[in-house]
DNA sequence: CATGAATGAGATTTCATTCAT
DNA sequence: CATGAATGAAATCTCATTCAT
């Protein structure tokens, strides 16, 4: 029936063995419910009947509803950040050559392909967090841990390269970010205004970044 | 005591006669409980208090508690969107000889004083759309008819003008609506990282958006 | 249909007039269903239906159904504890050249009708502080301002007096209230081997507690 | 780790050999939890958890929860109403020449370290007995055939030796049946009150039931 | 015979909505 | 037209009991 499976998905059935099959079945229908209809509008009967389990199995493992939120921040780690982290510790792997231009495409597509693969999970995750402090800081942490990091360390590389002209790493830094989400939000909730054609658009936004648009 | 209103509440408070006392005072204690708690999670109970009616003189005035989500977007309309509309139209107004720089910064500072006086309107209105098509038709069609207009007319102009290469247009909307977004959803989020010092970052997001990074 | 009330229900009927008749009526429910089930094994839906609301009526005025225990300390208090507290304050009012015999008498006979007349509330309350230090604080706290100071005032009235021997006021007091609380249980407890027949039994009572049972 | 034992677990572990040892260990948690926790508010879970057995295992002893109750009725039998049969069985070992006092005292002290002994266990069983008549009838049949005859036996004896007045048997078991469990209760729950001292209060409540307060 | 994951019936709690006053 | 007590449908949560392994 099911061949195609999402990312998440693929991520949750990839996770640790001590996580039970019917918890995992949970977990990707609690991604599924919530991340189209929000936690407070995701029944637990429905999340279980998706799920294939009994509504007293889901509370086996998640007493309240609220842990089933909280829950999902693990698989968020492992499906978005860790790639991340990798990817800081592997830097050695990168072409010692690459240009500016490469760097920023590279940043930009393998970003918007992370972004891409955990949209429902990132969805609930920083929509609640909107309304759950707890939420919001454990974004916090992590993105301070290791995307900023890893974006401002190629920024500074460029800029002792010479690459990048002489200026503020966080201004550069929010730039870069900003590029990344606009583009990722407009195109999702402005398809007709603002179609979504990566390799077409990441060319110009990173010309742009790099050369202005002043003639 | 309370000297001191948000736009959002004078927006209300000036509102069209056939809109009662009454009437304001509920949709300016929604808009407070929603902006904080979001729709679902805000209590009828606690917004009938807070606007001190009962309960009863809400449900008068909007039967279903989805009607009072719908019934804020006409002060969003007055509030955010009527400004630019009526910027459109009074384009005469701006100064004939502006050059780029100074439009781009006046772009940007004036939109983000719509943002900021907006804040709590479009945080429920956009995180709502999120979950109710009908919300999200309302806002792609309102920013077809006035944001992005608007925003299109002065880059074509300028490109007309020659003071911008000759590029996509959607192109750099999608950049100047990138950093816009970009701007106030990351101060917001990670104030930390990314403190907020409009003057400032203004002044360099438009450099590098005219003249690039590239040394 | 319903001619006899309890003295319990008079008290709750007679109670403060910003008690509501449904309130009234709740609280009436709670004690008859919880004095015979007790409090875990009787069900919010039992306890609504018996008072002729809805359970969400129920929920109204008790958000949680421990706060129903709660709430039916102050009853008990009006009910069982008042009387004795107001006794304490009108002890000029008993005849002045009153016997140790008919002091003992009177106070055997009015506790016990205290307690006939509390039965229900007291079962719940005394049966649930035993897993409720928070009820069984109160009730501890109740005993020490109200019964046990007028029961030590009255002993050493009559030590004074020397109608008592000199002996410690407490094992006096324990040995009285042993009486009492000891012909209460064992009657109810075990009504085929020590049958109820109050005149007849606090006599002979107290006959033995004053000249003992020694030839 | 652990080397006390209570009475209640010694008499678990010394039952009949056709009582596996898991069967013990699921019956010492139970008086654990159930004394605790009172016998509604104990959760299977955690009674098997305790006994370090799992769920399965405590349901294949006991079927329904309620089993668990009346398994306790045998343990209670055994520990608590056993020594009051076996006493009055080898009343010739008894002093011949034994005072009332003394056998009084005896009766007290006696009495008093069952209670002691069984505290848990009678917690339990009489607790429960309020709300259900099986249980409650099982108790009053043993007490009708053990406690009672054998204090009522002591009653008619010292009346023969005319060391005690002529009068009601009933009257005078009622008497010695209230002070013993008027001490045991009230100590317990008002310890403050009436502080728990043996060997100096069974004398004074001894010798009052003797000779009375009267000066 | 032991296990403990899974169940589901039923309990409590929630809260938008109604309606008599 | 305003009130707020009352409602009840639906949500979350509980936990004794079952049963495949």
């Amino acid at each position: 029936m099911e061949i195609v499976k999402t990312v998440e998905e693929e991520t949750i059935i990839n996770m640790d063995d001590n996580v039970s099959d019917k918890e995992k079945k949970i977990l990707i229908a609690a991604i599924r419910i919530m991340s189209e209809k929000g936690f407070r509008a995701s029944r637990t009967s429905e999340i279980a009947k998706e799920a294939g389990v009994s509504e007293g199995t889901l509370f086996r493992y998640y007493p309240k509803k609220k842990d089933l939120l909280l829950a999902l921040l693990p698989p968020l780690i492992l499906s978005f950040f860790q790639p991340i982290i990798t990817e800081m510790f592997s830097k050695s792997n990168a072409p010692k050559s690459s240009t500016l231009k490469y760097e920023l495409k590279h940043f930009f597509s393998t970003r918007l392909s992370l972004l891409d693969d955990n949209k429902g999970l990132l969805k609930i995750i920083i929509l609640e967090s909107i309304y759950y402090p707890e939420l919001q800081k454990s974004i916090q942490k992590l993105m301070t841990e290791t995307v900023f990091p890893s974006l401002e360390q190629m920024i500074m590389e460029q800029i002792e390269k010479k690459h990048i002209k002489k200026m503020s790493v966080t201004t550069v830094s929010r730039i870069l970010m900003s590029q990344l989400l606009g583009y990722f939000i407009l195109s999702s909730y402005f398809p007709d205004q603002y179609p979504r054609d990566d390799d077409k658009e990441i060319n110009e936004m990173v010309d742009i970044i790099l050369n202005g648009i002043k003639r």
